[in-house]
DNA sequence: CTTCTGTCAATCAATTTTGATCATATCCAA
DNA sequence: TTGGATATGATCAAAATTGATTGACAGAAG
């Protein structure tokens, strides 16, 4: 058995296990004690794992829903200001009683704040997304099934026939990484994945895009752009993405960033 | 038990409820009390929980946030330690690597604790128990589509070709209102129908019911006690109920309540 | 006021894990 | 094949973890 050999063997079995112990690689290599203490040394020193007393456990990816309970800890803080003033747009499309359809993302989540007052039917892809309106709201919420991303924090199911396709609203909510004149587009194949299956649920699609996702380019289209009902971003979209949406025959609506807005607060 | 399972185990059960106390933790664990003072000291150090007189309690005060935020408010603190030691022993059957269907109900959501140190597939219905494991586990996640509602806190789907249909499991761990000669007993017809649907998809049906159960009648019979491999109950099992399901060569596990009990079942 | 109970810190013994050392085995190149 | 370098296994002392015991202390009960 090679050195390489049982690196791989012993990585392989850390990802399956929260801890597993030297006694265990033991067993699972057939070399003694001292040899998988010395390669868990050398493992920890390469970061490829961590090193604990009676053996070893994954590295944790910096854990997203894990701490304060605030998913996408990353990308949540990004922009907050324009995607929150989308979201308002967003939501004040709507009316209580309708059914809508909200796919997974960090700006279609700030449509949970605005929705907290609301009385809907949502149907979502989205973890977070759930749980908060069901914590902080009356809506009714409906649940697509499947495995649950943690990165991505989403719901997908590899099945043609769950139960997404026996729901459909007026609208569905999504965002996405950018748009450009080929359409919608997005890095994450997973995430086409889960938005394909959605669209096609609703008559209108309305795509939620602050300012900065028209200068981005991604490998993935997810739709063209005539598929697309309404454009909402923020007041710094250039003049060259609203000919663009003008053309393609999209409805655009500029939700204004600064305080002109927020005293006719819904409650 | 390693260091690291009982840390995740500590702060999967300080999340479930206001304030844990060291002998909960203890019988959860099954290690002495001055290991968990230690454990919980550390963890104090580490800002992952705060430590209070006899026990420990989360770090973000319990949220009130409304009927729905606490999973089964009134229920949850019934019986506490029965449904704990009786989910440890549900969870002892079963190994890293296995896929099990988890049936919502409190006694079904104690297995949360010990799960958390487990890398397994879990299939679910319940909203809480997805929420906690995806939240404080490594396992796979996997969630059936569908509403959700709030009293009964499950996800169900009127329809039949749904995810649930896709999934399938050596065990499916359930509760049950009621245990009599006619089989298992319901109250809600809501969950009646949330349980046929899963009952099914797995081989084996093993059952969680603290013994008052075995007194406890209710008007609908879910399904018969042959359907049932093994239930689990705890010491107080009256003499008449245990000889019904020897007759009706159903596998009944005993759990022990109290501290001193078998640390040794594990693989 | 006393007693009792539950909690906690300190300490010690038992066990486990680790690090270091050394002898042996294996591999590679000359 | 030989020589040297490296990897492996075994052994043992040091260090860390754990469980049990003890006494101190606070609050409840009598």
């Amino acid at each position: 058995m090679h050195e390489k050999e049982r690196h791989r063997i012993i990585l392989s079995a850390v990802q399956d296990r929260p801890v597993v112990t030297v006694i265990d690689l033991c067993s699972l290599t057939g070399v003694s004690e001292a040899t998988i203490r010395r390669d868990i040394s050398t493992l920890h020193m390469q970061q490829k794992l961590r090193r604990v007393r009676g053996g070893a456990e994954a590295i944790t990816p910096p854990q997203f829903v894990g701490l304060a309970g605030r998913p996408f800890a990353v990308n949540e803080t990004l922009r907050i200001a324009e995607k929150q003033a989308i979201a308002r747009a967003a939501v004040d499309l709507c009316e209580d009683g309708d059914s809508i359809i909200i796919n997974g993302g960090t700006t279609t989540f700030q449509m949970v704040h605005p929705l907290a007052s609301r009385r809907m039917q949502i149907f979502t892809n989205s973890f977070p997304i759930a749980e908060h309106l069901l914590k902080h709201s009356k809506n009714t919420i409906m649940l697509s099934g499947g495995a649950i991303y943690r990165e991505q924090n989403i719901i997908l199911s590899p099945f043609e026939n769950d139960v997404t396709r026996n729901f459909y609203a007026k609208r569905m909510f999504m965002g996405a990484q950018g748009v450009g004149p080929l359409g919608l587009m997005e890095a994450d194949p997973l995430l086409i994945q889960a938005e394909q299956k959605l669209i096609g649920q609703a008559d209108e699609l309305v795509v939620l895009v602050d300012s900065s996702k028209f200068s981005q380019r991604s490998s993935l289209v997810l739709c063209p752009l005539d598929r697309v009902t309404t454009v909402i971003t923020d007041d710094r979209i250039p003049d060259k993405a609203a000919a663009m949406l003008e053309a393609a025959d999209v409805t655009m609506i500029v939700a204004q960033t600064g305080g002109a807005q927020e005293d006719e607060a819904a409650s």
